[in-house]
DNA sequence: CAATCGTGGTT
DNA sequence: TAACCAAGATT
């Protein structure tokens, strides 16, 4: 039987039942997809649920702000999804007159939608024939194959995204795309797959040439860089001042506290940091070490330490960027984790 | 196009 | 524990 054939008939008796599945509204597809990108479908599936009761349809997406989008979309990650939807689902309202579209070319031109989400939601909505091809499909061909072009580098996508395109001629795309996703990550899994009762093993190039531990392929180029983040949490009276973050850097539109970033830990650069604070809130402030934590994200490391900062001269215009909320007021705002975390473990004490 | 964007689970 | 990975996209 082949391959496609047996990966169906695998994915018919063993798939899971998602709420996204069973639905062909391009909207609802999209905001499952978006949302899973680079993220587990447990870690996910809430949020969807919460996005999905809050803006049931593009038209009541497109109405939302951006704070409102971003705090929903707190402790999710990689905050930029949140704000393209926004910008997305305000273009789909005014050019498509809310009726979200369900082609792959004009999916692809949507800010957010590349190649893998416009193949998702085009198969998923419409049954276009298009490939998915994602880090299960990658993982799946290139064992099943034998494929070492590394997944990672612009050749390994080409011939990748070549070979799956030619495997889903005959197939019915939204079944099979989804059939050989669900395999990868349900079957064919990074570490010790079920080669045992794979229903393919006859025939897995990776299998019987003892190299399943080998595929797929992928360059590793990561760079992690080390930063101290110093932040100081001021008071005055009930209100606390936050910081809304700049483009450019991480957690972007997101809010956390003044700020001081130094070369080294605090501990290991006193004078240092201490210059910097007197320079900026006067010779009369005093500090009083909080809590240390260590943030890792996928390229950096961050070791922060919160200050509570008295005593200080607000000598700061408020302004965008920084400016005194209540508690309250500071609940509705969007944060990075390490933020929230701070804030309701300091909130109990 | 190589680097960058979060958080959490697994090994 | 450090590295890898997760329904990738953007610049």
């Amino acid at each position: 039987m082949a391959f496609q054939t047996e990966i169906v008939k695998w994915y018919l008796n063993h798939k899971r039942d998602l709420p996204w599945r069973g639905t062909t509204d391009a909207y609802v597809i999209w905001l499952s997809e978006i949302i899973l990108q680079q993220t587990r479908v447990e870690q996910g599936l809430p949020y969807f649920n919460r996005f999905l009761e809050n803006y049931p349809t593009v038209t009541a997406f497109a109405a939302a702000t951006e704070t409102q989008i971003l705090k929903l979309w707190q402790g999710l990650g990689y905050y930029s999804r949140g704000r393209n939807m926004l910008y997305t689902a305000k273009q789909i309202q005014e050019v498509y007159d809310g009726k979200f579209p369900t082609k792959y070319d004009d999916l692809i031109r949507l800010k957010g939608i590349g190649d893998y989400t416009a193949a998702a939601i085009s198969s998923f909505s419409s049954n276009e024939m298009k490939a998915v091809l994602d880090g299960n499909v990658f993982r799946v061909l290139s064992r099943y194959f034998g494929i070492e072009t590394p997944i990672n580098s612009p050749a390994g996508k080409k011939q990748f995204i070549e070979l799956a395109q030619n495997l889903i001629a005959g197939q019915e795309p939204s079944v099979y795309n989804q059939a050989i996703m669900e395999f990868g990550a349900l079957h064919c899994k990074p570490k010790s797959p079920a080669c045992e009762s794979c229903p393919v093993q006859s025939d897995c190039f990776a299998r019987k040439n003892d190299l399943v531990n080998m595929l797929p392929v992928k360059e590793k180029k990561l760079k992690k860089r080390t930063r101290y983040f110093n932040y100081l949490v001021c008071f005055n009276g009930d209100e606390i001042l936050v910081n809304k973050r700049n483009p450019g850097d991480i957690w972007q539109e997101l809010y956390d506290f003044p700020l001081i970033e130094t070369d080294d830990n605090y501990l290991e650069a006193q004078e240092q940091f201490l210059t910097i604070l007197k320079n900026n809130f006067g010779d009369t402030c005093t500090i009083t070490p909080l809590e240390q934590k260590k943030h890792l994200l996928t390229h950096q490391t961050i070791y922060v330490q919160f200050f509570a900062l008295d005593n200080y001269i607000i000598n700061f215009n408020q302004n965008a960027e920084i400016k005194w909320v209540s508690l309250s007021e500071l609940d509705e705002l969007p944060q990075p984790k390490v933020i929230t975390n701070f804030i309701s473990s300091y909130s109990v004490n």
